[in-house]
DNA sequence: TACTAACATGATTAACTTAGTAATGATAAT
DNA sequence: ATTATCATTACTAAGTTAATCATGTTAGTA
């Protein structure tokens, strides 16, 4: 499973942004950038990507930053990997291969297995996770 | 999941080799380009890769081919996808954010998801279960 | 032996994707 | 007005992928 740098970094970004829900102070690009180890000049564009799929609002201006525009339960792991691009499925396109073959259908299994766990797992979760996580840690991340 | 095309290559490489089996005349690489949907040229190169694992023998001369080295049962594909260079899996070097928290978790834990899908698969499963197909649909790949 | 049909090997390449950076503009609090 | 933030578009360097090309080696056979 290969996971971009891009997908990583979003979730990582979400994850920042929900675990101090309900708390809505906006956190700026350089702040998430910075606790979340991403680059902040691609942070951006990943943002912007979260906003325009509707799972977070942005505040312009002095004050500005980012929020959740949704409670960390209605985000599923499972949409967001969907739609940002995906893992990169196995791309029925272009290949001369048979599709619908034993072969085929054991890459499609292995796809329903990874969607099946993504779909067991919402922000809250993750970030009840991180929570246990750094409890057990005794250091914030 | 992105399952490269070498790997899928591999795959139904293998697959037309197990197919048959325990009829052991070789086959030569532009049979299975052909019956597989395989380039050729590049094809060569992924049973090499296949030979030095130890999945097939290779014969020279007029009258060569490719064979198995080993019994389909004894060939899990979960072997086969790590040793040719996995799919991929989520790479911890080079990249700044953290290792251990509940991102990286996660993504670790769909990684052995695959892994267990693919351990509980050999080739002559994968064989079988093309005859299966075959038979339904009433002609040969 | 000469020929030929197969496998072997390394170099090269074109297309694509990824992971960013750069430059510039828009917004809103002070 | 200034400034600190988000917004948008364009660009690019590096890496990966999916191949092809050129050339060599092996072995059956007429
Ligand atoms: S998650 Fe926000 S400071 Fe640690
Ligand atoms: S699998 Fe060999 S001819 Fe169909």
């Amino acid at each position: 499973m290969k996971v971009s740098a891009r997908m990583d970094y979003a979730v990582r970004a979400l994850l920042e942004l929900g675990y101090h829900w309900p708390d809505t102070h906006p956190r700026q690009v350089r702040e998430i950038s910075r606790k979340a180890g991403v680059p902040q000049k691609f942070l951006i564009h990943i943002l912007i990507a979260l906003k325009n799929l509707g799972y977070v609002h942005s505040i312009r201006g002095k004050t500005g930053g980012y929020i959740l525009a949704l409670g960390p339960q209605d985000i599923k792991l499972a949409d967001i990997v969907k739609q940002l691009g995906g893992l990169g499925s196995f791309d029925e396109q272009k290949r001369k291969t048979k599709k619908n073959d034993a072969v085929s259908l054991l890459w499609q299994e292995i796809d329903q297995r990874i969607i099946q766990t993504l779909k067991g797992v919402n922000l809250e979760d993750l970030c009840n996770r991180q929570r246990q996580h750094i409890k057990a840690l005794s250091y914030d991340i």
